[in-house]
DNA sequence: ATTATCTATAGATCTATAGATAATGC
DNA sequence: ATTATCTATAGATCTATAGATAATGC
């Protein structure tokens, strides 16, 4: 099981740099905008020492968004417990710890939003990625809100679809804008957002 | 003042037409995977035939933003008049109707977000555009707030810049949601969303 | 004289492959 | 035997320029 194999040891490390540079690139320049030539470069290795590793350019763009996906910043050890499990409170706690992360991660949201337009074609090999991530975050609020209802804690006149599709939006938007101009209070205004959102959704008993 | 010159205006035919091709390319495939020659040769025209109109690719990319500004959306005529006037339940009218002109232009919001996000540099062709207009659409509902305010028409308590980067965001949020999956209803949850944030900002007499 | 348009091409990339060299572990 | 890594290069782009040809308006 322990990795003993130097030149594996080795070629794990070269992976784990590999990925790193690439996460950078991708970021601040798109995956059409970066050239493994220039990835390579950065991490110190050739271009076709690149290529050994991972064995072409859509490969490893697959390979960093699958380290830094929204299942990392869960990782990250920023959550509370089973994600799958939570209750709108606790959800928006989470995400709000999410933002929060997110603000101090200025390359992990632009690759998101990057590759999230980027990708919308079928054919691009980010679009399962992008599109998984979208379902999976939209799913956590709805069967948060449908327990909930289960459970008589938020008013029965609620539209699960749309409080979703509200809630998302804040975030992403949120982010849009902080990409253009980082002065902008994400955190801040999301909160003020969240508190809100509980308070107009939670039954009155 | 009329355009007599018929070789004139065999260039304004050209001109528009590979703006109008250039547009389809920039909003599907980015600035960066579209290629001049591919615009060239989809608007019938050869690639230094496309050079002597537009000298660069850059320059290509801001002639398309200006005709396909926010103020084209202003100028298709679903503008109530002067929009620097409008107080906040207007304009609040008014982005429902450009929300739903976007709804049924997928290009012109696909090529505003994949703009803003690639143009984040300052250095990126797009750059002026990209916070101009994010500055433009922040000003307008700022200006019709302070308004309001003075008027005595919202509530004292309002904090002008949440609202502001709230409404900004949940209008893009969607957006982005939408791209990935135009199943979405983005009018009518911006409408849920434009309706509750007039009632909860409306000063009670 | 100006404008539109073309062919040809320079010069710079870029991705991916072929094939060689070295080092380690069995 | 496997893994990591390199040099060299094929083959396909891409942007932008040079320089020629045609047509129109003055």
């Amino acid at each position: 099981m322990a990795i003993t194999d130097s030149s594996q040891r080795s070629g794990e490390l070269a992976r784990a740099k590999i990925i790193d540079t690439a996460f950078e690139h991708f970021a601040r320049h798109g995956y059409q905008g970066s050239s493994l030539g220039r990835i390579a470069t950065a991490a110190g290795i050739s271009q076709s020492g690149l290529l050994h590793h991972f064995p072409s350019k859509a490969a490893l763009l697959q390979a960093v968004l699958a380290t830094r996906d929204l299942r990392d910043t869960v990782a990250t050890g920023i959550t509370p417990g089973n994600l799958a499990d939570l209750d709108f409170t606790a959800l928006l706690t989470f995400f709000t710890q999410v933002v929060r992360h997110n603000a101090a991660n200025r390359d992990l949201v632009r690759l998101a939003h990057l590759t999230a337009v980027e990708a919308d074609n079928p054919d691009h090999p980010a679009h399962g990625w992008v599109t998984g991530r979208q379902r999976f975050l939209q799913s956590l609020i709805e069967n948060a809100l449908a327990r909930d209802a289960t459970a008589g804690t938020i008013r029965s006149d609620i539209d699960t679809r749309t409080v979703t599709e509200l809630l998302v939006a804040t975030m992403e938007g949120l982010e849009n804008q902080w990409l253009l101009d980082p002065g902008i209070d994400m955190v801040g205004s999301f909160q003020r957002f969240a508190t809100h959102l509980r308070t107009i959704i939670t039954a009155v008993p």
